[in-house]
DNA sequence: CTAGTAACCTGAGGCCGTCTCAGGAAACGC
DNA sequence: GCGTTTCCTGAGACGGCCTCAGGTTACTAG
């Protein structure tokens, strides 16, 4: 957080831009997590002090918001992916697949409503979720092709199966706020993916 | 269904009210089909060949809506709940549970969006779907803690979390429409139930 | 410092949705 | 038929989404 905070917009951009940008990310991100990803657009660009057009003007959609604002809660889980799939940082299959789904079930409950549309992200390839979306799913069908490939998992589930669980979950957990709760629901369904 | 119909609106209605009523619920019925329970109540209505107003004088709400639309169901439903706890009908607790759990989940899913409606209408008193709800989450309790005094399910879970879980797995079905899914993901998650 | 330019911002306005209510229409009972 | 009660209508207030023509501002080259 210095000058090196247009890390992945090498483009220079107008101070006020940037500036305007930034605060629409901070009001969003407090919209949606008090009142879930379905919050007013006008209303977040109404606090940021700045009118609609500018709001529209930085981010198109609200999956392009969406998709600024997690951007590093992304890079994170793509790292994460990689190590659990890597030969040499990996835990054992059915580990690596669990320690993945409670990650990215955390995430998807990082605001009421956020499951619905990462979900929708990944069906809607000109969703500007979409590419992360597909990242997701790559890594989690990769963990869970090698959980199925070591017996780890029932045989019959398959990829589909196991990112709809962690959306089914994603969803319960944000819109709940019992951490207590969300890690025995968690704990149910994950013993029941073994064989 | 003949003169009968009446059930339970012993008021006479006038004709025309009636025919109203009935072609409401059934359009309704259609778009929320089609397009999930927030489908547009303007376009049900004008579907219906009636003006807006006429719908809100039937159906002060959506929840309204959806309640007299589940009235059948939810009726259904709790005959089922009954003869599972019946001491003369019932099963063992755990095939109780399961088969409410089924039965709720498969109830929840019949409109996309409808398993966040029912959740609504048992935390809020003032829903029309609030007493369905409440009669629903009471029946849940009841299996759950009879199976859980049998020891059939792990000790640590709560009416609350069974209530959840169903809520979860009825999101999840209300989206997808393959049922050959539906049942693997509803095994993962009943088997994890165990202790 | 200044003018020119490109980048950016504004907000009215079109569209659709929810919900209400005053006034008009229609069914019913006699 | 006629009065009464019940019901229906649809304009309109309000808010949300999204666009775009025109005004404004930050930057830059001189």
């Amino acid at each position: 957080m210095s000058e090196t905070a247009r890390d992945h917009a090498p483009r220079r951009r107008r101070a006020d831009a940037q500036r305007n940008r930034e605060r629409l990310l901070a009001e969003a991100d407090a919209a949606f997590r008090e009142q879930g990803t379905e919050a007013s657009l006008e209303r977040i660009a109404r606090r940021a002090g700045v009118a609609v057009g500018t709001l529209y003007g930085h981010f198109p959609s609200r999956a392009a918001l969406l998709d600024a604002l997690l951007r590093d809660r992304h890079e994170a889980l793509f790292t994460l992916g990689d190590a659990l799939l890597a030969t040499t940082t990996a835990p054992p299959p059915f580990e690596a697949l669990t320690r993945w789904m409670r990650a990215v079930a955390a995430h998807g409950a990082g605001y009421t409503g956020l499951a619905e549309q990462l979900w929708g992200g990944l069906d809607d390839p000109d969703s500007e979720l979409h590419a992360a979306c597909a990242r997701l799913s790559a890594a989690g069908r990769a963990l869970t092709e090698r959980a199925r490939a070591a017996g780890a998992i029932r045989a019959e589930l398959t990829p589909d199966d196991i990112f709809a669980l962690v959306s089914a979950a994603a969803w319960l957990l944000g819109r709940h706020r019992d951490t207590a709760q969300a890690d025995r629901l968690l704990t149910v369904l994950l013993d029941g993916l073994r064989p």
